[in-house]
DNA sequence: CCGAACCTGTGT
DNA sequence: ACACAGGTTCGG
C-alpha cells in the first residue's frame, strides 16, 4: 500500500494524537505480524511507556518511546495505522491495538505482509532492511555522487528506483510517475543516462514525491491516513493505472508492461 | 536475473 | 478459474 508519501502522511496525521501519550496497554491479536521480540515482550515492554517522537525512514515508521525503545512499523502492501477515540467493533484484520490515554491506535493489515519490531535504539540496525536503505530522496542525499552511481548500473531505470538500497521510499506507483515526469523509459539502462537526464531524474523524484505528500498520498484501494482519511493524489496520476488511455502530455496511449513482476505503465510517446 | 513465497480480496 | 494488487525476502 504505502510508499514514502503515504508513510509521511500517516506520520504527520498521527503525530497530534499520539505524541506525549502514554501507552496503557498493548493487545496483540495476530502474533505473526510482530517480527521481534516475542509476543509477550512486545506487549509488556511498551506498557506504561510514553510516545516521545515520530520519525520516518524510507517506508519505515518509527515511534520513539521511553527508555530508548523504538517501535518500528513497515506497512508493506495493505498495512494501516489509524487512531480512534473509541475502539469500536474491531475488524478481522485488526492485529494490534495500543490503548493510549486519549484513545486507541489500531494496526490493521488485510494481507498481513506488514511487520512490527520493538527494539532498543542501538538495535535499529537489526531491523530487516532498515540499515541498508539508500538516501532519503527529500533530503540532501541526491547530489552528484549519488547521480554518479547511475553510470555504473547496467539495470533498467525502474528496477533501480525500486531498489531501496539505491534510494529509499519509492514504490511501484511513484516509480512509474517519476519516470514519466523525467521523460525516461522504464527499461532504459541507467548507465546510458546523460548528465542532464540524471539531473532531470533526481528533480523528478523530488517533485513527484513532494506533490504526492501535498495531496496526502494516493488512495487506489486500501490506503488511508492516521485518521482514516483517503488521499487525493490518485486524481493526479499521469500514467500509473492508465493503460490504453491518452497521455495527458502528448496524447499517445499509455502502455502497460511487466517489469520484474510488477505492472509498469509508461507513455511510449514521451518516455525514451 | 526470475519466480515463488508470504496473504486476502476484488475484478474480469 | 485466473489475473492482479502502494512490498520485501528467499531460493534456484
Amino acid at each position: 500500500m504505502p510508499e514514502l508519501p503515504e508513510v509521511e502522511t500517516i506520520k504527520q496525521s498521527l503525530a497530534p494524537y499520539v505524541l506525549g501519550q502514554r501507552i496503557r496497554e498493548v493487545t496483540l491479536y495476530q502474533p505473526r505480524v510482530v517480527a521481534r521480540p516475542g509476543p509477550e515482550d512486545f506487549c509488556r515492554l511498551q506498557a506504561g511507556a510514553t510516545v516521545r517522537s515520530l520519525a520516518r525512514r524510507g517506508k519505515y515508521l518509527l515511534f520513539y518511546l521511553e527508555e530508548e525503545r523504538v517501535l518500528v512499523v513497515h506497512l508493506r502492501l495493505t498495512g494501516r495505522l489509524v487512531w480512534q477515540a473509541s475502539p469500536g467493533p474491531l475488524s478481522k484484520h485488526t492485529h494490534v491495538v495500543w490503548h493510549l490515554d486519549n484513545g486507541f491506535l489500531l494496526y490493521e493489515d488485510l494481507r498481513r505482509f506488514g511487520r512490527l519490531w520493538l527494539v532498543r535504539e542501538t538495535e535499529l540496525v537489526e531491523v530487516a532492511g532498515l540499515a541498508a536503505l539508500g538516501p532519503e530522496p527529500l533530503g540532501e542525499g541526491l547530489g552528484g555522487s549519488w547521480a554518479a552511481a547511475f553510470w555504473r548500473r547496467d539495470r533498467p531505470l525502474k528496477s533501480l528506483l525500486l531498489d531501496q538500497r539505491f534510494v529509499a521510499g519509492i514504490g511501484n506507483i511513484y516509480a512509474d510517475e517519476i519516470l514519466h515526469r523525467a521523460g525516461l523509459h522504464p527499461l532504459r539502462r541507467a548507465a546510458t543516462l546523460s548528465k542532464g537526464e540524471a539531473e532531470a531524474l533526481a528533480e523528478a523524484i523530488r517533485n513527484v514525491l513532494t506533490e504526492a505528500i501535498e495531496h496526502r498520498g494516493t488512495s487506489i484501494r486500501d490506503y488511508v491516513d492516521g485518521q482514516g482519511a483517503s488521499g487525493q493524489h490518485q486524481d493526479f496520476l499521469q500514467v500509473h493505472g492508465r493503460a490504453g488511455k491518452a497521455c495527458y502530455r502528448c496524447g499517445t496511449p499509455v502502455v502497460r508492461i511487466k517489469l520484474g513482476g510488477r505492472g509498469t505503465y509508461f507513455c511510449p510517446g514521451c518516455q525514451q
